[in-house]
DNA sequence: AGATTGAGCGGCA
DNA sequence: TGCCGCTCAATCT
């Protein structure tokens, strides 16, 4: 089996991608070089064409400019996750754009609770991908693996959070 | 195998 | 508002 750690920089934004046998497991939303460093243990930087392509993609989610269907339908992924995280997460990829539900509803259709649908958001290897970021907390915003701020700057690019103060 | 830990929530003062 | 107890998958001991 080949695995593959590597980081894309594009504009001062760096995304961290891991595959394997060149299939996409994991990838980092767009960091800061300090960011990376702290999330992210990786092998290289790549200019591999469709590693920078998919780069990209990451930043147009990141940024509201793409949808996370049309990005999974291009980019060749599996979620390497346990059979739970995996039926939470299938849920959330059907959470549509520019809308949000929050812990509690999901858990409510899953028969669970929701903190344990929290813990699957915080393992979900695909930000973005797979739009953990539209779930949220019943009376505020939640917790997101790479800071509140981000999943803040994510909503407004959606046009979910209109004013924050 | 038991204890602890969360990206939560509802109830009650 | 703030606290307390319930929850349950995942992660320690």
């Amino acid at each position: 089996m080949f695995l593959e750690k590597v980081v894309v920089e594009i504009n001062g934004y760096f995304v961290g991608f891991i595959f394997k046998d060149d299939v996409l497991v994991r990838n980092t939303i767009p960091l800061s070089r300090d960011e990376i460093n702290k999330f992210f243990s990786w092998e290289k930087i790549s200019n591999k064409k469709h590693h920078i392509k998919m780069a990209k993609c990451i930043l147009r989610l990141y940024f509201g400019k793409m949808l996370d269907s049309e990005v999974r339908e291009l980019i060749d992924y599996s979620l390497d996750v346990t059979p739970f995280t995996k039926k939470v997460l299938d849920v959330v990829k059907n959470i549509p754009y520019g809308s949000v539900k929050t812990y509690g509803e999901i858990a409510k259709e899953l028969k669970t609770s929701p903190r344990a649908v929290g813990r699957s958001m915080n393992k979900n290897p695909l930000p973005l991908v797979i739009p953990c970021h539209r779930v949220v907390g019943k009376d505020n915003i939640g917790g997101y693996s790479y800071g509140i701020t981000h999943k803040i700057n994510i909503l407004k690019n959606e046009g979910v959070i209109t004013n924050l103060k």
